[in-house]
Formats: structure tokens, C-alpha cells, sequence
RNA sequence: GCCCCGUUCGUCUAGUGGCCCAGGACGCUGGCCUCUCACGCCGGAAGCACGGGUUCGAAUCCCGUACGGGGUACCA
């Protein structure tokens, strides 16, 4: 079980992007291991957004993050919209804050002036002989004299962290205890030479003013945490917080050829999943079993059962590649959970979109997708399957098309269905089977398949449709019959 | 190079010393159902990286090797 704070209080766990580019599924499956995480714990949910690099944070990555985040259905309780107690959430409207913690933090000697540039710093370590990367500490006791020396020279400074000697050790909620000795984490910088924050100093900072408790992000900051848990300790020290967060690295999302997945990699983008016709659930379940299980043979499951049983020491610490077969098929699953009604609802924009139906749509097309969903709810993995499925009926005889002509032989016994079905008295499901079976099957002595296959071709334009009969009564017998004649006109290729 | 993390079927995982000659899922595959396609149901092939320990007993603990991944910025 993992409830532990270090101060008996409440959860505070927060998740935090960089608006960078558009976001990707390493980014949704952080963001819901949080959010289960803090909905567990009855804890608070912190949405923060890290656009400290002015080069590369745009607005519309912003866009775009809080769009996933209300598409995947997370919310958060602190953050940009919603406010909160530690706002203001875009670190880009918090500098002030910074420069007086970087202010303190100097005056306590945790920091110092750096003037060296990157070249004497590699070729320092170069003479050296050094296996180690990185600042060697050059300038961590400068004197006055060498201070005034280098700004003399008009050298510009950064300001590094001192990092302490000894060891950093941490129990990592996901993979245990981790140790980091200190010769071989340099001290970082904080801020660019024009004082402009870094990463570095922003995202521990933010983590203790906002009251963090649980930091849970992805293995790639492994490496990161042995700096700022000293950085966090002194931020306790000068009285800006009263706790070091605990840390859990996540195992990171890999794509094809086992690399982390990356923003370049088409199969990365969230967007892309939407806009395939996948469900938020869909999606998010996927994710969530990509290092946790909520149970040795389940492995379809809503997100409320998520957040009863999610436990952040359950989580797999190994890498997991991403496997696009098995997001359909959990998709999938989740399609058929939903009620025809809600299917209804969700297929309706791809309906819209691919011109199926018109926006806004007529009552008459309204109803009939009423009537036609639960023909096609459980045959769809997708949303956008819907389109192609159910096209043919909502097509008017002008604008609909075959993909497939009837053959020569088919060509008879769309006839013979034609003759059989005008006869029909009332227009059913029932009566249009019972007239074909009885045409073709019994009187002509075809096999099911080779008497319905023809008809199917004829009315639905395909080789493989809703089922037959029922989409028949659903035409009616005027367009069904038009569609028989139609076929029986056309040219095979 | 150096530091850190990891290693169970092709893939995602269950497994925390005996319940495991390893369970589930996707995919693959044989079959049933059937108006097509799906759904559903029944069956099959497929895995503890390797080598040493510890132990009555190891997928599970320890060490080493190999392999994979991440990091190594005045990016995040």
C-alpha cells in the first residue's frame, strides 16, 4: 500500500508538460498515472504547464495540451482555468517567484556565480583525464579578486547549485531504493546567464511552493532526482516548504525499434487516436496497462475501477513497448461497453464529418441511425468504421455507388430476388428472409451464402454489410427494390 | 566513455521461495456458431537472457556476464 506522505497529509501530486509540439502518448499515460494516483489518495490533482523555453513553448502546444487532457477526461483541481490557492500554473507568469528563491538560496551559500563557458569546462575535464561529465566546480570558491577579474573580462555568469558530497539515496515508489553518488552529479545550473530560470531550478521550486508530496513522472528524470533532492532539502532549510516529495519514475512508452517514443514517431501523437475513431477509455485503459495490471486476467476495465485499485508500487518498472493491435482490440472492447445511445452520440461527429448525414441532421436521418446503430454497435472497433458501415443507407439513390458489381451469376438471382421480394405483402425482417430463404435457398437450391451474397452486393454496394435483412427493412421496400434494379443495370467489370 | 534503471510467450503482463513442468490478454492459428463481416464460445503453438551461488526447494534472494533502455546542456 502506498498512502505514505512524510507529513501524514494530504496527497498533492501535479503533472506538468512542457507545451512543446503536440501531445503524445507518453504524455497522456503520465498524466493518467497522476491523476489515478491522486483521485485514489482522495488527493489533490496539481495541472501545471513548464514553458520556461521560450524558444520552443507555443501557444497552440498549450492549446492542444489542455484540449488532451479534457478529451482523455482527466481533470485537474489546481491549474490554468480552474485557478487554485498556488496559481498562477504557467511557470512563465511566475519569475518573481524565482528570483527570489534564487535570491535566498544564494544568500545561504547554496549557490554560487559560475563564469566558465562549456569549451574550458570539457577541456578542463579533458586534462584531467576525467571519466566524469559535466562542471567540475571551477568557480565554487571564487575569490573577490577572481570574481572581478572575470566580470572585468565582461565574462557573463550562470548561477549553480552546490551539490553536496556523500551519496543521495531515495526510495523510488516505483523501483525501490536508488543511490546516486554526488562525484558523479556536477552542480547544475539554474538559470541562463540573462537569468532566465531553468528546469533545473523551476520544477523543484514549483513542486515545494505548490506542496507537492508524490512526484511521479518518467524514468527519463531518473537521473535528475539526485539534483533535486538537495535542492529540495534546502528549499526546506529556508523555510519554502516543509517536505522533500517523494519520488516514482515510470517506465517510459516505447515505439517501434525499442526507442522511447518520440515526438517525430506518427504512431506518438494522441491526436491521432481521436481522430482514428478511438475512444478516450479505449485509449486511457491501453495506457494504464502499459506497466500496471489491475488484476492477474482482467484486463479491461472502466476508469473509476482504475481509481479504486490503482497502487503507484504495482507499477512495472520496465520499459513498455507500445502495441498498436492490442490499443484497437482494448478499444474495441470499450465500444461494445458503451449503450447504443452513447455509441449514437459518439459516432455522430464522424458521421457528420465523413458527410454520411448532414449537420445539423434531419430528423428522418436522425431517426433511422436510431434504428440502424444496434445493427452495427458490436461490429465496430472503431468510431469511424461507422461511415462506411452504414453509408449505403443513408445514400439517396442518386449518389450511392457500389464497390462491388454482381456477378453474371449473381445477376439471376438478384432477379429472382427482386421478383419474390415485390410480392412481399408487409415490409419486414422476417417476411423478406422468409421470401428469400424460400426463392433461393429452397427453390433454387442455392447455399446461404452464394443466394444472399449477390442480394447483399446489390443493396449495400458490399461484399460485407450490417446484416442483410434487417437493412433491407430499414431501405424499405421502394429503395430496396430500386437498389435490386440498379444492380441488375449496371455493367460488370 | 561514465552514471543510473531494467531483463517472464512476438508484444503487454500475473507471479514477492513450495499453490508454476509458469496464469491472462493482444496477435497468430484449428474449430464451433452463422445471410457477409464482426461478436461469442471451444482448442493449439509460443516465455522465466546466460552462468554461478544461497536454500530441502528459485521465475522469485545474492553475485557476475550479456543484452536493452535512460541520462550525461546556460532543453525539459
Amino acid at each position: 500500500m502506498t498512502t505514505p506522505t512524510s507529513n501524514g497529509g494530504a496527497v498533492r501530486v501535479r503533472f506538468c508538460p512542457s507545451p512543446t509540439g503536440s501531445p503524445h502518448v507518453g504524455f497522456a499515460r503520465a498524466a493518467l498515472y497522476n491523476w489515478a494516483f491522486a483521485r485514489h489518495h482522495g488527493g489533490t490533482f496539481v495541472f501545471r504547464v513548464e514553458d520556461t523555453d521560450k524558444e520552443r513553448s507555443t501557444e497552440e502546444s498549450y492549446d492542444g495540451m489542455l484540449g488532451a487532457m479534457r478529451w482523455l477526461g482527466l481533470d485537474w483541481d489546481e491549474g490554468p482555468e480552474v485557478g487554485g490557492p498556488h496559481a498562477p500554473y504557467r511557470q512563465s507568469e511566475r519569475t518573481e517567484l524565482y528570483a527570489d528563491v534564487l535570491e535566498k538560496l544564494a544568500a545561504s551559500s547554496y549557490t554560487y556565480d559560475c563564469f566558465c563557458t562549456t569549451d574550458e569546462v570539457t577541456a578542463r575535464r579533458k586534462a584531467a583525464g576525467s571519466k566524469v561529465q559535466g562542471y567540475d566546480g571551477f568557480c565554487r570558491d571564487l575569490s573577490a579578486e577572481q570574481r572581478s577579474a572575470f566580470e572585468a573580462e565582461g565574462r557573463s555568469s550562470v548561477v549553480r547549485f552546490r551539490m553536496p558530497d556523500g551519496a543521495v539515496t531515495w526510495h523510488d515508489l516505483v523501483r525501490g531504493e536508488v543511490t546516486f553518488e554526488t562525484e558523479f552529479v556536477p552542480d547544475f545550473a539554474l538559470c541562463r546567464a540573462n537569468g532566465d530560470p531553468l528546469y533545473t531550478l523551476v520544477n523543484p521550486v514549483d513542486d515545494a511552493l505548490m506542496q507537492i508530496t508524490h512526484v511521479l513522472r518518467g524514468e527519463d528524470l531518473l537521473s535528475s532526482t539526485p539534483r533535486q533532492i538537495p535542492l529540495h532539502q534546502a528549499l526546506v532549510d529556508l523555510g519554502f516548504s516543509q517536505q522533500v516529495p517523494q519520488f516514482g519514475h515510470l517506465p517510459l512508452v516505447m515505439g517501434e525499434g525499442n526507442k522511447k517514443l518520440s515526438k517525430r514517431d506518427p504512431q506518438a501523437h494522441l491526436f491521432m487516436y481521436r481522430d482514428a475513431g478511438f475512444l478516450p477509455e479505449g485509449v486511457l485503459n491501453y495506457l494504464a496497462l502499459l506497466g500496471w495490471a489491475i488484476a492477474a486476467d482482467r484486463d479491461v476495465f472502466t476508469l473509476e475501477e482504475m481509481v479504486e485499485k490503482f497502487d503507484i508500487s504495482d507499477v512495472n518498472p520496465n520499459p513498455a513497448r507500445f502495441d498498436l493491435k492490442k490499443a484497437e482490440a482494448i478499444n474495441a472492447d470499450h465500444m461494445r461497453m458503451l449503450s447504443v445511445d452513447e455509441l449514437t452520440h459518439r459516432v455522430l461527429p464522424h458521421l457528420k464529418e465523413a458527410g454520411v448525414v448532414g449537420d445539423p441532421v434531419h430528423d428522418a436521418d436522425a431517426q433511422l441511425l436510431e434504428l440502424a446503430m444496434p445493427l452495427v454497435a458490436e461490429r465496430m472497433n472503431k468510431l469511424t468504421e461507422a461511415a462506411p458501415m452504414l453509408g449505403f443507407l443513408f445514400a439517396d439513390e442518386e449518389s450511392f455507388e457500389r464497390q462491388e458489381l454482381v456477378d453474371d451469376a449473381g445477376r439471376d438471382v438478384v432477379r429472382a430476388a427482386r421478383d419474390a421480394l415485390a410480392a412481399i405483402e408487409h415490409w419486414s425482417t422476417a417476411e423478406i428472409e422468409a421470401v428469400l430463404r424460400q426463392t433461393l435457398v429452397d427453390e433454387l437450391g442455392l447455399k446461404p451464402r452464394l443466394a444472399f451474397g449477390p442480394v447483399r452486393i446489390a443493396v449495400s454496394g458490399r461484399k460485407i454489410s450490417p446484416p442483410l435483412f434487417e437493412s433491407m427493412e430499414l431501405l424499405g421496400r421502394d429503395r430496396s427494390l430500386a437498389r435490386l434494379d440498379g444492380a441488375l443495370v449496371e455493367e460488370p467489370a
